[in-house]
DNA sequence: CTGAAAGCGCTTACAG
DNA sequence: CTGAAAGCGCTTACAG
């Protein structure tokens, strides 16, 4: 908690010599260095950086900002955009901001009190409902700051969208779909299905919901109304509880049997599998189900799950290297990229059952 | 980007006035106000923090410091740390701090630079190998600012330990081993173990491990060296892939034959128990394996997993009222908080297999 | 190589 | 209710 005029005083010197000794500046006698840098260590000075941030021109850090829950997916995501950013001379700071703070005012602060070269948003960003998330985008939209949207679009209302990388999730779960169709499923059910229908088209669990859905038409089928699983628990609807706890409830229910449910993500899948070995069915022997996402443990549980895995170094770098357009001005062509995830068909997804004499 | 000046001059007022528009003080004249915070909303005039920090007092925020590799665990603590501090009328402010960039200069910049009215370090802090740790400590112990560790201890050699708070690690590794005895287990074997064995003697990980030791020996057993599954990969000893590869290897490898594997962690069981069943062996039928943490996807998937709780919620109470007290100078008596997990034996533990005529 | 001085953008007594 | 002024802790031309 000690200033730099209290180590001048402490060293006898001038404060602009003890700032130049602590930015490491060359023209500082060396002697007089050490003995700063020493007095510095000894009374545990560290400049203040807010007074710091005033002055010296924006930084080679880029702010990270991620809204809400982290999860694996985002913390690898993060590694590599930190890594890759390192490659270009660049630090990375990761914000974190609650959802209950995720309004135009605290990110406006954030970003503007930083003095950051550049931001970028990781994961979603604004309220699910939307409500301030317009407010959000239009302040946003104003910012003279280059930033890039990470696994998300830029759900503002600009007609010049910022640059947004993510993962195709329309055609990942479309793919996996279609995969389950040739395996020889008609009955294909979705789980959840947000029963307040709130989510805007944007999202990436309505993408994945739109790929679903058109995978089915393109063959002629149609989803059924009655094999779309509602999510008992609108507020946390991708949960793993929420999955378990509304299959589950969702089981009891009159409806087709489906053979086979295509899950939003994985934690989704899980829970989806849980309900389905606690009912008695076997997976995938009665019932096939894939996932989303391609985390640790939809890889490594058995049965390993049907699953898009996400590409984490190529969303990662096309995040950076957006960036770093925005910073030399370079017009960035592909504003919103979308990446081919890969499929990985895993244990959980197999022909369907045909019931035979043994059976009866 | 616009500054108070520019604002004030739009404004046709002074500096001081728009400042206290912006900060909403009673002794501005209403009609005044409007107009100023209305061309504020018009110009995007966000205060510069880093200008706000100079001069106001320590703000009532928190800063929660990660570093490293956020977990659902950590997730889900701070969700309850935020929302505690909230109740007592205080923010929270999550930094990530890579382990690349843990050192004391980051970690010291961030908290001196933030007029933080405390800190929170929420998992691990300082390098694995203690290099910096030490220097680290020896900075933070002398920071004037209260903090706390939630979920690891104060590792510093200072003769007055910050408050912590975390789950009994060593009781509760103890209780699953001490559970696996009481099945008819006599041959547990533990995953994973450092080869370089570079941890400190007060990590989680290495409690946990001295929690299998003791329970072994109090029943007279001890851990046979040979039942140590080493790490393949020292430099991410806890993950689910590295769990998986090493348990891999290790069973290709002589060793005598366990009936149970104590795993370090829920990724880490998850890790041997897909090794094991690529192996042939069957969990619990001729392995039972059990975890710690108590993650979604340990109690949910299938088996589900032996394993302790992690008392989140109690956890992120004692570290919000140790920072309360902190505040309030009040001494904190129990410096040291460890507090109980809940143990759940799930599906992957069993009575050990008996060998039968039928099998031979 | 070093110091005195200006100024970053703000807040807040202090006068009016 | 409002403005001029001081000052938060720093950095950086500008002189020496």
């Amino acid at each position: 908690m000690i200033t730099i005029k209290e180590l001048a005083a402490l060293c006898g010197v001038s404060i602009s010599t003890v700032s130049r000794a602590m930015n490491a500046r060359a023209d500082v006698n060396a002697a007089t260095r050490e003995t700063i840098l020493a007095a510095a260590k000894e009374h545990g000075y560290v400049p203040n950086t807010a007074a710091r941030n005033l002055k010296i021109p924006p930084t080679r850090t880029v702010a990270v900002i991620v809204q809400g829950q982290t999860s694996e997916l985002l913390i690898k995501l993060l590694g590599y955009i930190d890594e890759g950013l390192q490659m270009e001379g660049y630090e990375t700071f990761l914000c974190h901001v609650s959802d209950r703070k995720a309004n135009a005012e605290t990110i406006e602060n954030l970003i503007l009190g930083g003095n950051y070269a550049g931001v970028i948003f990781l994961g979603r960003y604004g309220d699910v409902d939307g409500t301030s998330s317009g407010e959000l985008s239009h302040s946003l939209s104003r910012l003279e700051v280059p930033f890039v949207f990470c696994t998300t679009a830029d759900f503002s209302t600009s007609p010049k969208p910022r640059p947004s990388v993510k993962v195709d999730d329309s055609g990942g779960a479309g793919a996996l779909t279609e995969a389950l169709l040739d395996l020889g499923h008609t009955r294909i059910a979705y789980a959840l299905v947000d029963p307040e229908d709130s989510l805007q088209g944007e999202h990436a669990w309505m993408l994945r919901y739109q790929g679903y859905k058109k995978a089915l038409e393109a063959r002629g089928l149609e989803a059924d109304p009655e094999l779309q699983i509602p999510a008992v628990d609108a507020s946390q609807p991708y949960s793993m509880s929420n999955a378990y706890e509304s299959t589950a409830a969702w089981l009891k229910t009159e409806h087709p049997q489906p053979t086979a449910i295509v899950a939003s993500c994985d934690a989704v899948a899980v829970g989806v599998i849980r309900a389905l070995f606690e009912a008695g069915v076997d997976v995938p022997g009665e019932m096939s189900v894939t996932g989303f996402d391609g985390l640790d443990f939809a890889l490594y549980s058995h049965p390993s799950i049907a699953t898009i895995i996400q590409p984490i170094e190529a969303i990662a770098e096309n995040t950076v290297s957006s960036l770093l357009h925005l910073f030399e001005g370079i017009p960035f062509e592909e504003t919103r990229m979308t990446i081919q995830g890969e499929m990985r068909m895993g244990e959980t997804a197999a022909a369907p059952h045909i019931p035979s004499l043994a059976d009866v």
